[in-house]
DNA sequence: TTGAACATGGCAAACGTTTGCCTAAACTGT
DNA sequence: ACAGTTTAGGCAAACGTTTGCCATGTTCAA
């Protein structure tokens, strides 16, 4: 009987690179004095392959020293992970951190951890955390707002299970979590007709992502389709950064004939530019121009009862995700997941900007008045 | 000589459990007809071990296969793992969201790829993560907001690399990243004062965390300082969601006595549900009610010029903590870093809420007029 | 000539798992 | 009693890496 156990970890001074105190699979089987085999099997629930008694023991050890799988050793055998890698671009867009909280929620829930990798919307650091996620045995990677890039391409020629969110695989293919832009960018439109709005026009980056296309295609044909004929003003800003990209594009858009009595951003971070634009021209938001976001950010509910805008079910958008890289692990080709949309009315009186809100309502299911 | 070399990977059918298609240090060492202690020293620089023909044959070898070590296997034999951990409470606030992006880019920098983790303010997912990512041989810990939980003790205990952002060790002791929270106090009654409020007020969350507490002694010593004897009002609301405490907590404080003309939100989001209360019952913020948050949201920029806030530097969060881990691991004992805030005035004319903007300014950038 | 020193590089263990296969012993049926 | 089956559990390989140690072969000085 080997009788000399290894000290689990033991601190060895310093605090070291791999986390002291670790139970493994070996200690336990020491203890008991049966193999680490043994110990393994009844760890992971094989109960048929020992004597009774040598399965109480071995539980009753395992529950006692806290032993936990080391997931490393699990993944370098080449088993499960259970890490899901999210590449999105800047966390600091309110929509991202939405999703990120969503699907980590649903991950877990799954028993799966997710690490979330901040890629600036750029194509070489989204290769590099392509790339070192997949090296970390990934088991799986949700790519929000993908752009174009080598190693993406690669990834999709290897058919790595990946899901795209808020914007189509940039290749073509592949599941797709989002909404239906276009219908968003109509429902918009009916909006803003309903308001009585006579003179519509649209702001969006110069560089149109597909979902940012979809939008204002989906805005403008429904225009064109109830009233023929109506021109509408159009204008882009600088990339990245939506808000400045809307500031930019409001401003541009109103240096040569002024301000148009309502307006489409297909993103609310561009309709906050907008806003800010408008203030520093004394212009009234939504009295004089009234603006129509998508995305629909929580905080609108609270600080923006001037802005009323196309709601995404972000909430939602975690189980979907995990449903579809299911499916696709499970070698099931899965297709769009497109979920419902609503618009939700903001400034229903236009005369002042804080009585958007609903005082019988509770504070975050916010109705927001109708 | 070993000839018959191993595909590597080759897909096997269906998108595999492991990532196909990683090259490993076998497969170069197969093909360049060496060993793998000879790849692996040569990969890791240890240029004086093999002859120079070898040396370049297998870097050709390792450039043109891409080679990259595999962190698993590197983390599995007890080096570095190259990884850490973030857990911080709800991603959904925007100033997590803020460090998060700013650590994020600071540990990239350094070659480290930083896991982010949403705990959702809940002991039992603060331990449940911390266990978590020490099994995959975290090499450090930085925990936002950290709760007591049995687990960070033990964590403590233990000597692991812990750098705490935001709140302070609940247990005491420890690297410490945030800012001077009573000096912020303190300047957000001078501001209160400034502004002629004769009748000042504070809300608050019900359970106090160390930072709110600080912050509130902060403001509230002063007030005594320099206006002794006066009272101020003094208000909490439930715990979690700070906008639907602060939403709360003011409806509380008004209920009786009606509003104050000024006012301390220790949290912007505390100050934007206070502010729709405020709207719910036809009070104007900032002319009959001026409140003052701390954080200092970027969107505040944008969209809430009726906000007066002290910024909290967090895009330089990422590198103080970085900087911390570093000393912590390198085994040097670190203090707190207080980072620099400074108070950002807005709403500078209250007759209306838009003109907190400087026109001349560049949008980022925001001074936002004094 | 004979060590010693050096250059070059391989062997094997270790990290923690999982799992196919093997070996005993015990039990079953005839 | 004996073949066959079941029960209980161990062996060892494999995943990818790093590194202490050993084994050659060469060079060099005394």
């Amino acid at each position: 009987m080997n009788d000399q156990r290894r000290e689990p970890g033991q601190a060895s001074g310093q605090a070291s690179g791999q986390m002291s105190g670790q139970i493994s699979l070996a200690d336990i089987a020491a203890e008991a004095g049966v193999s680490v085999s043994t110990v393994s099997r009844i760890a992971n629930g094989d109960l048929g392959r020992a004597s009774a008694a040598t399965v109480a023991k071995v539980q009753k050890l395992i529950a006692e020293r806290g032993y936990r799988p080391n997931p490393i050793g699990r993944s370098l055998r080449g088993g499960d992970s259970r890490l899901v890698a999210m590449l999105a671009p800047n966390l600091d867009n309110p929509a991202m951190a939405a999703i990120a909280a969503s699907t980590e929620a649903a991950l877990r829930a799954a028993g799966y951890v997710m690490i979330l990798c901040d890629t600036h919307d750029r194509p070489d650091l989204q290769d590099e955390y392509l790339r070192a996620m997949r090296s970390r045995f990934a088991e799986g990677f949700i790519v929000v707002s993908a752009v174009a890039s080598p190693e993406l391409e690669a990834s999709l020629d290897r058919r790595e299970p990946i899901v795209f969110v808020n914007r189509r695989n940039p290749y073509g293919g592949g599941p797709f979590i989002g909404i239906d832009n276009r219908q968003a960018g109509a429902d918009a439109a009916d909006h803003l007709l309903a308001c009585g709005v006579r003179a519509p026009a649209v702001i969006h980056p110069a560089d149109l992502s597909s979902t940012i296309r979809e939008r204002v295609e989906g805005f403008l044909d429904r225009l064109e389709e109830r009233r023929p004929g109506l021109t509408v003003r159009r204008c882009d800003g600088p990339g990245g950064n939506h808000l400045d990209c809307g500031y930019a594009a409001a401003k541009r858009l109103t240096a040569d004939g002024g301000w148009p009595d309502g307006i489409l951003c297909p993103s609310d971070l561009m309709a906050y530019g907008l806003f800010r634009a408008a203030g520093e021209q004394g212009v009234r938001i939504p009295d004089d121009c009234r603006p129509v976001g998508i995305d629909d950010n929580d905080l609108n509910d609270w600080i923006a009862p001037w802005l009323s805008s196309v709601k995404i079910p972000y909430q939602l958008f975690g189980d979907a995700v995990v449903a579809s890289l299911r499916d696709l692990r499970g070698g099931n080709s899965v297709g769009e997941v497109l979920l419902p949309h609503r618009l939700v009315r903001r400034q229903s009186d236009p005369t002042t900007v804080l009585t958007g809100y609903s005082p019988a309502s509770p504070p975050r299911s916010g109705p927001a008045a109708g």
